[in-house]
DNA sequence: CGGATATTTACAAGTATTAGACGAAGTATT
DNA sequence: AATACTTCGTCTAATACTTGTAAATATCCG
């Protein structure tokens, strides 16, 4: 059980506030005070503490008819700089923020596969970073704070990295590695989370409380939001959605069960759904997953395949709506990307025959409209929200 | 996004420590204290609320080495009564307790199939409310609220049955027409929310702040608590559970789909499962349900059909586990009780099969140990919660 | 009967929300 | 140009809650 104190209450204010001014872009505070539950009163106390931390402004001023003309409230972009960085087995990809969450900069770095170990990782991690700030000409001191991704299970209170199947990482403590090396404000979690937070700041689950973030990639995950604030689970491996059994007696997975979500969802589990419709398809692209993907998005050959997928994707999602009763449910990830759009029409009615018209009737489902690399803006999501708590004292209304 | 004000603190942390002491049967203030994360003072300044309210008493004090002796506090019974009433399809079951919870008296009476319009379902209901209390020879005015539990969707706060399959209702608004009849308290909801909750004050969920009830009779759901309180999700419809795809493509359902948890591990699936493995079983009891669960759990030849159906559940299971990560999960409800026993090992290594190890590292797999009808008890427990915040006003330090 | 010890109460300090009064900054009207 | 009106934002007072600390209380032990 939470410990419950009255700053608990402000923080939560302050950052659904703030989330709002984020997801509109730019918002008055009437606005404000209009779609939150909160008093004007409050809205006013809060939106002073985070003009008085200089994480938004008073950008300009709108007409009101007649009357005081009110302030319109943005994201204070020029007071320093973020980054978020997404780690995968196979590259470290990272983005520089301003404070408006506006992408400035961004870099990739490959990792070969004998690099592996933590601290050679934790190393490429630092030179991506360097390397990032060196090419943008931005002042180290300018950041204010950085957040990492790393795949697998991760603590973030504890700044474990839980377990990379991967890297074969257990318990492997990441922060300090970064943190000796890095010297930044630094926040640590998974792809899934950072995903997830992204569209709840950012993307499709704006305007959500209760919020389903599905990634469909080489692997599958959800990501659940409950009243306009992540869940983690008890031991920070909530979300695991890809080992699901869809199919029981299925198909073998990697995890060593058989009928997961994710071997029938993920790219090879659509690749296996190929093969299994046309064993000899040219649409395989010599198994390369990216180009298959690809190949299936833009091939007019691949209905029947789009069509299983969306079957089996519906009535897995179905599941989630069902139990977790969201507003929306957002798809992302590469594959979500490639092959949403054929997907989305017979996807929608896939979840609506498998899911109760209540929960169904609740629900948007829709695709990430975010561009580019969502987990690196997720992290960077992460490192913000770690600011706004460093940089607001309490009481600070004398 | 929920108001937040500071008597929501209050009102979470009475429930708190309320919860806490019921669920221990008895406690002092220090226990609570270590066990809880407030501090001693507020813990104190709650007791005396409770107190005040006369929901708990000092029972008895208790020595404690050298120094003062601990209060030990404890519900207190006499305070007046709670009425708890279970409505099904084919019969009304109501049960009166002290406010400790005690069960002082039940009654059951059959409906027929004939007897299915709200208004008449309505008048079944008091008139066993009626019943009860006079065969009890309780007054009227010592019940301080009454509980009740009817089929299908409902939404509390409206006190309407949004959805009932068995009867056919449609947005019956059921509370106005008990209401009406009844003259107290009344508090109206369904029997998954109504056994969670019974869980988590009576049940084994009374250490778990992330809870799972499973409820396995004729129909199959699952109730979530996260962080000690129940979720509803977005229009009061999570839990169905029962409707997420197992065996895609598999055994029809009854709410139309194909492959739902609930076709394969509720009751008329379970029996299903028995005709597929011997069609001509002596077990299937000529169809009878209820004797054919008991059949199967009495007899030395069920063992294939409680694999495979340890089988089923487990994988169904540990999609839960995957995707909330819970510290426990019930299993109640009729099928659970007379299976339960025999299903469980097997069924921990069915869920282990197919659930991470992190999640299933943390999840207690157990059997609800509540004695009688839990929806009863738990449809009493919102009577008991409603009685709490109607009694204690706001500001009463003074 | 007088410490010693543990429990409980009382109180002050710090933080919150919020209604309502008041000042600020415009437009419309005379 | 002066005045009225409207809307927006600030500020103050009232109220509520948590919590650390000091004081009061209750029992045991010698």
């Amino acid at each position: 059980m939470l410990r419950r104190t009255t700053s608990d209450i402000r923080r939560a204010n302050r950052l659904d506030v703030l989330r709002r001014i984020y997801a509109a872009g730019s918002a008055s505070r009437q606005d404000i005070a209009r779609r939150s539950e909160l008093s004007f009163a409050t809205i006013a106390n809060v939106v002073n503490d985070l003009l008085g931390a200089g994480v938004i402004v008073e950008d300009h001023f709108v007409g009101s008819g007649s009357g005081r003309p009110r302030a319109v409230l943005t994201p204070n972009g020029v007071r320093g700089l973020l980054v978020g960085v997404d780690v995968a087995e196979t590259y470290v990809h990272a983005e520089l923020f301003d404070l408006a969450l506006r992408r400035l900069h961004a870099g990739e770095h490959p990792i070969g596969p004998e690099t592996r170990r933590p601290a050679e990782i934790a190393e490429r991690i630092a030179r991506a970073i360097d390397a990032l700030l060196a090419e943008h000409g931005a002042a180290r001191e300018r950041v204010l704070g950085v957040g990492v991704s790393v795949p697998g299970q991760v603590a973030p209170q504890l700044g474990v990295s839980v377990f990379a199947p991967g890297w074969d990482w257990h318990d492997v403590p990441m922060l300090a590695l970064l943190q000796e090396r890095i010297g930044l404000p630094l926040y640590l979690d998974n792809p899934l989370m950072a995903g997830t937070v992204a569209e709840l700041w950012s993307g499709a689950g704006r305007e959500a409380g209760n919020l389903v973030c599905v990634t469909v990639g080489t692997g599958v995950g959800a990501g659940v939001v409950i009243g306009g604030s992540l869940y983690r689970g008890t031991t920070d491996a909530a979300g695991e959605w890809g080992h699901s059994v869809l199919v029981y007696g299925g198909r073998a997975c990697r995890c060593g069960s058989r009928g997961c979500v994710e071997a029938y969802v993920g790219a090879p589990g659509i690749m296996e759904t190929l093969r299994e419709l046309d064993p000899g398809s040219e649409l395989l692209c010599g198994g390369d997953q990216t180009a298959c993907v690809q190949a299936l998005a833009d091939s007019p050959d691949a209905g029947p395949v789009i069509t299983r997928t969306a079957g089996l994707l519906g009535a897995a999602l179905a599941g989630l709506v069902n139990i977790i009763n969201p507003e929306t449910v957002v798809l992302s990830s590469w594959v979500a990307r490639s092959l949403g759009p054929r997907l989305l029409p017979e996807l929608r009615e896939s979840v609506a025959a498998h899911a109760l018209d209540r929960a169904m009737g609740a629900v948007h489902i829709v695709l990430s409209d975010i561009p580019g690399n969502a987990v690196s803006l997720g992290a960077a999501t992460f490192a913000l929200e770690g600011f706004l708590d460093a940089v607001i004292s309490p009481g600070r209304r004398t």
